[in-house]
DNA sequence: CGTATTTATGCAAATTTTTGCATGTAAGAT
DNA sequence: ATCTTACATGCAAAAATTTGCATAAATACG
């Protein structure tokens, strides 16, 4: 018996313009909200508003270092969806696990750091 | 530059718990209008309503026999996702482009049709 | 032709989602 | 302790989607 109602809530999450960039750049890096903030050209409580959809459904996960706190895709049916329908990330830039991107945003100029050392 | 606004209009399609069901049912066989409405349990126009927009979208493609019309899911890639989704359809149940089912729905009482045989 | 059967369409009410924004909070820096 | 910095939360307005239903259109059939 399949459960429609549950797997279109799932797939509800993924099927949102701005959510599906997220959880494209999200897969890639684990990054923090004002990350998002300058990738997505969005105000901060929007970040944080979709981010918290995605955290409550399980989908990301969370990891604080130093005043910042990383987001990623944790949840390997949503990575699974996300490869089908955006296309596998290639090996180079899989970075996911290893380090995040340098901080490219106004806010916060400074040094890129290393996640799940 | 992926288009996440497009991708995420064809996956609201999926992201839908009635249209999700009619896709499974849909991937499988080819069925009319009635069918669903008998499968589904949901009044004709609502049934009508959500193929027209799947059928609009490029999803479903449509086939006359007699005076039923009988939909099939055609996209390619969408039938990818279904499969990742739902799970592929076993091959011994895969009765795309061979038959319709019989004929289940109060409405209709008679014998299933071959189709694209 | 007239009638029945099957499917399509139009439209408004109800519901859900999205979005913007004001404000709250926690933790580190000074 | 106070002040930032980074993020969270609450809530209501706006927009999009869903749903129900009345009715229309199309086609087969007698």
């Amino acid at each position: 018996m399949t459960d429609y109602k549950h797997l279109s809530q799932r797939l509800k999450l993924m099927a949102h313009p701005e959510r599906l960039r997220m959880l494209d750049v999200l897969r890639r890096n684990p990054e923090c909200v004002c990350h998002l903030e300058a990738l997505l050209g969005r105000p901060q409580p929007y970040i944080s508003q979709q981010v918290r959809m995605l955290h409550r459904a399980g989908v990301l996960k969370s990891e604080k270092l130093g005043q910042n706190t990383f987001y990623r895709v944790s949840d390997p049916e949503m990575l699974a969806w996300l490869d089908l329908v955006l296309g596998a990330v290639p090996v180079a830039l899989l970075g996911r696990h290893e380090t995040a991107t340098a901080c490219v945003c106004p806010q916060c100029q400074r040094e890129p750091v290393t996640l799940y050392a």
